[in-house]
RNA sequence: GGGCCUGUAGAUCAGCGGAAGAUCGCUUGAUUCGCAUUCAAGAGGCCACGGGUUCAAUUCCCGUCAGGUCCA
């Protein structure tokens, strides 16, 4: 550096070592010490456009080495440690970095789009936040003996010199030290104009039990806001206006929005004073930027609110535009609640100033604005627009469902601070829209400053509770790998071995063919010389099989291993069937469907793929179809194993469906024409071997992710077996053929209501006594019911019998009930009542009738009668039912709390129960009483009162 | 991945261990030339599903299913 003419000091405000050209620069280039950007209004000589960045850094380095290549999703699902791709390093993360995998380039440079979602409450008012951008990555994987450190550093001190058009003076460098993951280096920071350009991260020692020792594998990781450096060129007021003019003109042509440049860039030279993360007090940081802008505080917010309102539109929309494109849906848990939250921000602007704008279209610009570098995001808009769409359904319904709650609240009078965490945590009220709607209520609202903090405190502590401890691991450090051969050929059933370790019925050996559980994909059964194990699992890369009893064998034996060849038949049928209905999936419902998870056990069969909504039977029939298709193709499959840089480069980062998988050669199992996939699991030849694949459900297990159950062969056998005893059961008691079935559950379910209604009102209809109802269903018997009946199908039986059984039973009840509510019968009740000061006491005992007969019966007394003292009991097979009811007359003349009375009375028999004041219920557990003994105790009882 | 909230009439919701409620909508009747309005009467509930506790569960407990929400 020193060549270049920079030197070295420390800045006076922060401490930081720096380099500079200038011998009298006392700070370093960080804003917080420099006094803030220093940007707008500064365009360089030569000023680069958006696109136009990338372009240079081509044209610089690529003749230096550096190969170009495309970008990786931003959302990362080759990497286990991180949901989306936050640097342009995570393209290469983990397994690059570990030297487990082969670069793509020793050198190399790659615009990177990357999402980050920490700063969402900055983006628009400070002038450089963003949740998507696009990192320009240089980077260098090579030897100890290939590394050229003054070169790399050359080569962007050249790219910001002589491409961007830089002089050395405006530059300062800092020093700095970094470490993570076990390994370390050294890096340099670049600033210039208030700004940080990029970081230059050298790694290349790692830590070790003896101390700092050399990597092998020396790599280099700079990265580069490309938005950044185009703001910087251009001299723009900020990253929006010098990343996409072209939206923004859309957008403004659209809404006509005040533009008011000049104070913008004015007010960009303050905005890092409105960084969220930094400032407590957001009021105070207002006033102290309107103070600077010599400007009154609301003229300062209306005028530049809706000016940041735009940019975060657009800003947005854009980060939506990728993370939808590479594989990600809003949802409410995961990564796809950080889209969901941006998306609600987006709307949120768009509501609060009452444009007329739509976020698909402000992404179809993006894509339009973009095609020169990423035109792959123009490939599925549609399918954007209508995922963005049903988004948008889901905002403006809880939106409304929020105020309701709000309101109710708001009417009590005042919230106290319980109700107001509660009220965000459940249903998504914030502090901030309880606090406007309060005025309108004028009830007084209290908001403490650490509210979102409390909030987080809550969840610690209900998750401490819950925090479960690790089940025990088998310690193994001496013992050598298990040799896994089913990864290699998994037609193979059977093996020799040695027998490495024994630990109480756990037996470890040297190679096996015994299928692990792993990747969704239950383990194998089979036998280790004739002995059982039921089950296999992994700890690190040995697999450990579990005994039945204890082995017979010895640690050094030879043995030899046995899989149960059905058992493995069945689950690579249901693997297979995995890759084909995901691929069936991504046709029907289209390109945003991925694998989200997956299970295949000897039964049934899951997979869960992100999708946005619940699907209709329409589309599981479709699916289900097209799956069969491939399965009549008879496709033979292609299984091989590659280098990950070549299976990566040759069918792209789809091949993760099932996840991160390790290692530097991975298995590529492609069932050719439909799917191609990286699978460690067991698979069949052909896929006319699966047999027929039936769906069975789909559920929606969260906002964005639907589960498919599905069967292939043997167990879709024996699916079907059971769905037609299940048929055959209701042909024979409802005495019907299989098409009239569901006209008969639909009847008997009207008839077992009108029944009930005729037990309380002893008004019966005749028709329905008798089931006639004859018309025909050809469809899906079982799915149709069990949408009618709300039910899983595995309950239709017991429920259908359930109402057949009441509906006969009430049919034969209504005989007796007929003649209990007759008005003669009742009639003759009250003439036997006994008066006591004005009211008419009955007191009366029935046989075998339920709880609800005898509700009617009084009720139909006091109807007759309103100033009737009712007390029935009825004797069943356990003791006597006692109820009792006073009616709106007596209740007048007496003063009575009957439930209390009545329990009263019939403790004296051992009896409980009780009730309000004109209502009594209860039980004498003791059938062996005699019926007059108890009335007459109570006709005493009842007049001591 | 974890926590929390909610499932009651066609819709929106009360109730919450002791006889299933309100408002709107619907049907019928009255008022009116007709519509709107108003009045009156009425229909409409597997209180999501399954289990447990209890003399008694829509209400309490557990599980399942469905929807919502927050955090990492």
């Amino acid at each position: 550096m020193r060549e270049l003419g920079y030197m070295r000091k420390q800045c006076s405000s922060c401490r930081t070592f720096f380099w500079t050209t200038h011998e009298d620069r006392k700070v370093c280039g960080d804003p917080s010490c420099s006094g803030g950007f220093n940007v707008a209004g500064n365009p360089l000589s030569n000023p680069l456009s958006y696109i136009g960045v990338w372009k240079k850094f081509v044209e610089i380095l690529e003749p230096r080495g550096y190969i170009p290549i495309k970008r990786y999703p931003c959302v990362a699902r080759w990497n286990p440690t991180s949901e989306f791709t936050i640097a342009s390093i995570s393209a290469f993360q983990p397994f690059v970095i570990t030297g487990e995998e082969e670069p793509p380039a020793k050198k190399l440079i790659i615009p990177q789009f990357c999402l980050r979602f920490n700063d969402i409450e900055n983006v628009g008012i400070t002038s450089a936040h963003a949740t998507g951008f696009s990192m320009l990555g240089q980077h260098i994987f090579v030897s100890p003996d290939e590394w050229n450190q003054g070169q790399i550093f050359l080569d962007m001190h050249d790219f910001i010199t002589l491409g961007v058009g830089l002089s050395k003076g405006e530059i300062t460098i800092h020093e700095d030290s970094w470490a993570g993951g076990g390994s370390f280096g050294c890096s340099l920071e670049f600033f210039s104009r208030g700004v940080e350009l990029f970081n230059q991260v050298y790694t290349m020692f790692e830590q070790t039990s003896k101390g700092p020792r050399e990597l092998k594998l020396k790599v280099l990781d700079m990265g580069m806001g490309q938005e950044r450096v185009a703001w910087f060129s251009q001299g723009k007021p900020n990253i929006y206006e010098a990343t996409f003019p072209y939206v923004l003109n859309k957008l403004r042509e659209k809404t006509e929005i005040d533009l008011d440049l000049d104070l913008y860039n004015r007010f960009s030279r303050f905005s890092a004073y409105l960084n969220a993360d930094e400032v407590d007090d957001m009021d105070a940081a207002w006033m102290r930027v309107s103070k600077k802008l010599k400007i009154e505080v609301e003229e300062l917010k209306n005028k530049i609110l809706p000016m940041t309102g735009l940019y975060s539109i657009a800003e947005h929309a854009r980060s939506l535009l990728f993370a939808i494109h590479d594989g990600k849906l809003p949802s409410n848990v995961g990564g796809g609640y950080n889209l969901r939250v941006i998306f609600r921000r987006a709307i949120g602007f768009v509501d609060k100033f009452k444009w007329k704008v739509e976020i698909p279209d402000v992404c179809e610009w993006h894509a339009e604005e973009l095609k020169d570098l990423f035109p792959e995001v123009s490939e599925n808009l549609n399918e954007i627009r209508e995922i963005l769409d049903v988004e948008k359904d889901k905002y403006y319904a809880t939106k409304k469902k929020a105020t309701k709650i709000l309101q109710k609240e708001l009417k009590k009078g005042k919230i106290d601070l319980e109700t107001l965490i509660e009220m965000y945590d459940s249903n998504g009220i914030s502090p901030d829209m309880i606090k406007e709607a309060a005025k309108r209520y004028d009830v007084q609202v209290k908001v403490p400053d650490n509210f979102y903090n409390l909030v987080v405190e809550r969840h610690e502590q209900s998750e401490q509770i819950h925090a479960t401890k690790k089940s025990d691991e088998l310690d193994l450090e001496d013992v050598p790998e298990t040799e896994s051969l089913y990864y290699y050929d998994y037609t193979r059933t059977e093996n020799q071995a040695m027998v490495l370790k024994i630990i109480e019925k756990s037996v470890i050996l040297d190679k096996s063919v015994a299928y692990p559980t792993a990747g969704g994909q239950l383990h194998d059964i089979g036998t280790i010389n004739g002995q059982i194990f039921k089950d296999v699992f992994k700890q690190g890369n040995h697999v450990i099989h579990i005994l039945e009893k204890d082995p017979k064998f010895q640690e050094g034996d030879e043995v030899s291993v046995k899989v149960d060849e059905d058992w493995r038949r069945q689950l690579s049928q249901h693997h297979t069937a995995t890759h084909i209905v995901n691929a069936a999936a991504q046709e029907i419902l289209g390109n945003h469907v991925n694998q989200a998870g997956a299970k295949k056990t000897l039964e049934t069969s899951h997979l869960d793929i992100t999708h946005y909504e619940q699907l209709s039977n329409d589309q599981l029939n479709k699916i289900e179809q097209r799956a069969n298709d491939i399965v009549n193709a008879a496709i033979d499959l292609n299984l091989k194993f590659m280098s990950r840089s070549d299976a990566e480069q040759g069918y792209g980062m789809d091949i993760y469906q099932g996840g991160a998988v390790p290692g530097s050669k991975i298995r590529i199992v492609e069932v050719p024409g439909v799917d191609v996939e990286a699978c460690g699991g067991t698979h069949l030849n052909n896929t006319a071997e699966t047999g027929q694949i039936n769906i069975i459900k789909s559920q929606k297990i969260q906002d964005g992710v639907v589960r498919l159950v599905y069967t292939a062969g043997d167990a879709s056998k024996r699916l079907l077996k059971k769905n037609r005893r299940i048929i055959s059961e209701l042909e024979s008691f409802l005495g019907v053929k299989k098409e009239k079935i569901l006209a008969r559950v639909r009847e008997l379910f009207e008839k077992w209501k009108n029944i009930n209604k005729a037990l309380s009102t002893g008004r019966v209809d005749e028709q329905d006594l008798e089931l006639s109802s004859s018309e025909e269903f050809n469809g899906d018997l079982l799915t149709e019911l069990s949408e009618f009946l709300n039910l899983p199908k595995d309950n239709i039986l017991s429920k259908v019998n359930q109402f057949y059984e009441e509906w006969e039973e009430g049919k034969q009840k209504l005989d007796k009930m007929k003649k209990l509510l007759n008005d003669n019968y009742i009639e003759k009740l009250i003439t036997n009542s006994i008066e006591y000061k004005g009211c008419k006491i009955v007191i009366e005992d029935f046989e075998s009738l339920s709880q609800e007969d005898l509700k009617n019966l009084n009720q139909s007394i006091l109807k007759e009668e309103k100033k009737a003292i009712t007390i029935l009991l009825n004797k069943n097979e356990n003791g006597y039912i006692v109820m009792g009811m006073l009616g709106p007359k007596s209740a007048e003349i007496i003063e009575l709390h009957l439930g209390n009375s009545i329990r009263e009375i019939i403790s004296h028999f051992g009896g409980k129960g009780g009730g309000s004041s004109s209502f009594f219920q209860g039980f004498i557990g003791n059938k062996d009483l005699d019926s007059e003994e108890i009335k007459s105790y109570i006709r005493e009882e009842i007049k001591k009162i």
